[in-house]
RNA sequence: GGUGGGGUGGCCGAGCGGCUGAAGGCGCCGGUCUUGAAAACCGGUUGACCCGUCAGGGUCACGCGGGUUCGAAUCCCGCCCCCACCGCCA
């Protein structure tokens, strides 16, 4: 959520914004209906004033009068009573005349609010201005030693990788078939090593992110209420991505979402806060299932572990004060922590500036991580894939955007008594299985066995080398 | 699923038609006292919105929404949430 106020001050600042992000909104229909919604509320405020007024002078006058009522009788008790109407008139009047004026207004606020629901945060000026994801910009990129991912993989290890998918089905780590027959497309079933390098990476992921960075884990409800959805920026933009739970349908209350990102949760914690100053920043990181229904992705990344409805991801999240320098250094060290997470895991990646029309409507600034996975890409002449970048990690900086709608606020002594929205951003620590295909690729071996990380050897019982049974 | 109890400010907790934006306590901030601290005492301490260049003025909010009333934290209706006990399940 943008602020309305800022809104009002710089329209063009929203309109250039929302352009460059590529999103379409009517910001100055917005204006016209904010005008008209505070013209009433000033109106209205102005007669409730007067109404106050009213029953704070006449009230006890009528508690005067219905007492003297009670005694008098006659003509006297008529011309008392008579009074009493008449003061009560007043007041009716103009309650009346509220309520009218109150319709009127309560008219204009649903559409006011599915609009400014809709405004995307502008990307900062230094986000390169771009179309799509073939705009982003490299900012640098990362090899193990005695690998480049510029030659490919065959010239630095001396043999035709196979992909993720050859590898993990002949070493008998998962079995595609079968989870479609359970779940549907894109779904799957890991198996044996696989299911334990699975569960490995994320609990390596944690102990990294919780013991050498300090953030605190949590575990957090995957299945949430609409406003959590709404408040952490995915609704109303990414409603058909989430699986919707109709509970209301059923005699519940209300619906519920399944959550595509452990941000959600994490993000939900201290919604309709106000924090002290000193608790920030609360940097929190989670393990959670995250669930996406890929619409509009027919046919894309169909065969193996890149694009599934459901996976495991830990993600970190930071809270931290109303202050750009702050948040920009935030940003940048959630960045250096997954980089170093990955140059212990050995896998060749590279950082991308996203342009403004990858961005989001949420995020003032994005940087993605994609990891080097020698079995995506073009094809050579022998039909052979010959390696591609694929996106494992994503970190946004959103200001106070998701803070804002989550009503998330904090006071303390540089906010000078009063109380002003958190900052929040987010990244990826490491989400698997789609971690799998870059790490079972990359430390492929020429026999088809693959070589474990050594950071991953204590979370797989001590084992080496994944090999055929 | 059943029965009962409850949702009030940063927290605890009183109020149960006007004198209540809300007693009292805790916490926090400032002051007096003190060599310093503690204690004691005094004072301050909710948020959102609107109008206004400023000074300032106004409106709303006691879970949420509606109603009764000249006037609602207080009465009525609907909804949501929480707690306790029982049942059921893990």
């Amino acid at each position: 959520m943008i602020d309305l106020k800022q809104l009002r001050d710089d329209p063009d600042r929203f309109k250039t914004g929302a352009q460059r992000k590529g999103v379409a909104v009517e910001i100055d229909r917005i204006l016209e209906l904010d005008a008209k919604r505070r013209a009433f509320q000033t109106e209205i405020d102005a007669l409730r004033a007067e109404q106050n007024k009213l029953a704070k002078e006449s009230g006890p006058k009528i508690g005067q009068l219905m007492g003297q009522i009670k005694k008098a009788s006659g003509t006297e008790k008529d011309a008392l009573e008579k009074q009493a109407a008449e003061l009560r008139a007043a007041p009716a009047r103009l309650k009346e005349k509220i309520q009218q004026l109150e319709q009127q207004s309560q008219g204009i606020e649903p559409d006011l609010n599915a609009l400014l629901l809709q405004v995307p945060h502008p990307a900062d000026p230094d986000v390169p201005v771009g179309k799509d994801a073939s705009d982003n910009v490299q900012i640098r990129a990362w090899n193990p030693t005695g690998f480049d991912a510029a030659k490919g993989f065959q010239a630095s290890k001396g043999f035709a990788p196979k992909t993720h998918i050859e590898l993990m089905e002949s070493l008998g780590l998962v079995d595609f078939e079968r989870g479609v027959k359970i779940a549907g497309s894109r779904s799957y079933i890991l198996k044996g090593a696989g299911m334990r390098l699975h569960q490995a990476v994320l609990r390596y992921a944690i102990d990294f992110i919780a013991d050498k960075h300090g953030f605190t884990p949590v575990s957090v409800p995957v299945v949430v209420r609409e406003e959590c959805m709404v408040g952490t920026g995915f609704f109303p933009a990414g409603r058909e991505q989430t699986y919707h739970i109709e509970e209301s349908t059923r005699g519940g209350g209300y619906d519920m979402f399944l959550t595509g990102t452990g941000e959600v949760g994490l993000m939900g914690i201290h919604a309709d806060e106000i924090l002290d100053e000193s608790q920030l920043p609360l940097k929190m990181a989670t393990v959670s299932t995250c669930f996406r229904r890929e619409a509009g992705a027919a046919g894309r990344d169909t065969a193996g572990l890149y694009r599934i409805h459901q996976f495991d991801k830990v993600e970190q999240v930071v809270i931290c004060k109303a202050d750009e320098a702050e948040s920009r250094a935030w940003h940048k060290k959630m960045i250096a922590i997954v980089e170093e997470l990955l140059q212990s895991l050995e896998l060749p990646y590279r950082l991308l500036q996203c342009c403004t029309g990858d961005l989001g409507v949420k995020n003032a600034d994005m940087v993605d991580i994609e990891c080097w996975m020698p079995g995506r890409g073009d094809l050579d002449k022998s039909g052979r894939p010959t390696g591609a970048y694929g996106e494992t990690h994503s970190a946004s900086r959103l200001y106070d955007f998701q803070c804002r709608r989550l009503n998330m606020r904090y006071k303390g002594d540089s906010t000078e008594g009063k109380t002003v929205f958190c900052h929040s951003l987010n990244n990826t620590v490491a989400a698997s299985p789609r971690i799998l295909i870059p790490l079972v690729e990359m430390h492929q071996q020429a026999d088809g066995s693959v070589r474990i990380p050594a950071a991953l050897q204590p979370y797989m019982g001590g084992m080496e080398v994944i090999c055929h049974a």
